[in-house]
DNA sequence: CTCCAGGCGCCTT
DNA sequence: AAGGCGCATGGA
């Protein structure tokens, strides 16, 4: 059990804590498209949790946190961190296939955060068709116009917590739409007063298996399949919930199906479901971020090509 | 200029 | 059931 070796050491009731892990590559998940609100500064990146703003560093003893405020309880980074999670026992379970030990071999270190399902939520909704740089804009220009202030020091990133449910619920469409979300701010605007009306509630989620739980969060407007999954893996940890968007589309095609011509999203859906095992939304986090940085790269090998 | 972005809802067949 | 299209906004 890992549990005493985990222990963060250090001054655990102070502003500091450090966390031992071995195969976490911090940067690279805070910036993988999960979340969107974590800001590099200088060799730390910073960033809100609930109410609590928090600098993170890597170090050779592991992960450096910097909390606002002296902290008697680090339970909530642990948590969002996953820092129980031992991803070889994961990476394990992967289908032993080229594409896998491809995207295992690029990203090594890339784990799943556990995020609040209401922050999840929203910020995915506001995910469609946007590209990561303009989700981030959208959710920040949210959070500094409707989030509360946090205890953070001066000259820090993010300074406010994301704004509550019945804070969205709360404002005009117009007043949404002036954060850049466009078409998606009627979506918001519904979704939130759904959950303050109580006609979903976002806690009875939890405890659902996989399937129903998903059900519930298709009732909410501007969340179909995709954004669900997005959800029950990222905010609420069902291991096995596997987002498809276009990039992970396009790499199931390119990489199980090659010079195929009739495979529709459907026969692509399934083979998801059944092939990437116990664990298959870790499987689909290693295939994106594989897939976006072989992009990202091609992208720089062109302009370097054609500034020559 | 056009095309597309971590999609969804709604309208056609 | 399956396929097409519009939707805001901004970057390449």
């Amino acid at each position: 059990m890992p549990g005493f070796a985990l222990m963060p050491t250090g001054n655990q009731s102070g502003r500091t804590a450090v966390f031992p892990v071995s195969d976490y590559d911090l940067d690279g998940t805070l910036e993988s498209g999960q979340a969107f609100r974590w800001e590099v500064r200088g060799d730390a990146s910073e960033g809100v949790i609930g109410d609590q703003w928090v600098r993170l560093k890597m170090t050779t003893a592991g992960i450096h946190a910097e909390a606002a405020a002296p902290q008697h309880d680090w339970h909530w980074l642990e948590e969002f961190l996953q820092i129980k999670v031992n991803i070889a026992d994961v990476l394990q379970t992967f289908p032993d296939d080229e594409p896998m030990r491809c995207a295992v071999a690029s990203c090594r270190g890339l784990r799943l955060l556990r995020q609040q399902p209401w922050e999840c939520l929203a910020s995915f909704i506001l995910s469609s068709t946007k590209q990561i740089v303009q989700i981030r804009e959208i959710v920040r220009l949210l959070t500094e116009r409707f989030g509360r202030r946090v205890i953070a020091p001066s000259q820090s990133g993010p300074t406010h917590a994301f704004p509550s449910a019945e804070r969205i619920a709360a404002c005009s469409e117009t007043e949404l739409r002036a954060c850049k979300m466009g078409f998606r701010a009627p979506y918001l605007l519904k979704t939130a007063q759904m959950i303050v009306s109580d006609v979903v509630n976002l806690e009875d989620i939890r405890s659902l298996p996989l399937s129903e739980a998903r059900e519930r969060l298709l009732l909410f407007p501007g969340v179909g399949r995709k954004i669900a999954d997005c959800v029950l893996l990222f905010g609420y940890g069902f291991p096995k919930a596997f987002p498809v968007d276009v990039w992970i589309m396009r790499a199931l095609r390119e990489l199980y199906f090659p010079q195929k011509r009739k495979v529709t999203p459907q026969r692509i859906l399934e083979f998801s479901e059944r092939h990437f095992g116990p664990y298959g939304g870790y499987a689909q986090q290693y295939l994106f971020h594989y897939m976006r940085t072989k992009h990202i790269s091609n992208n720089r090998d062109k302009a370097a090509r054609s500034a020559q």
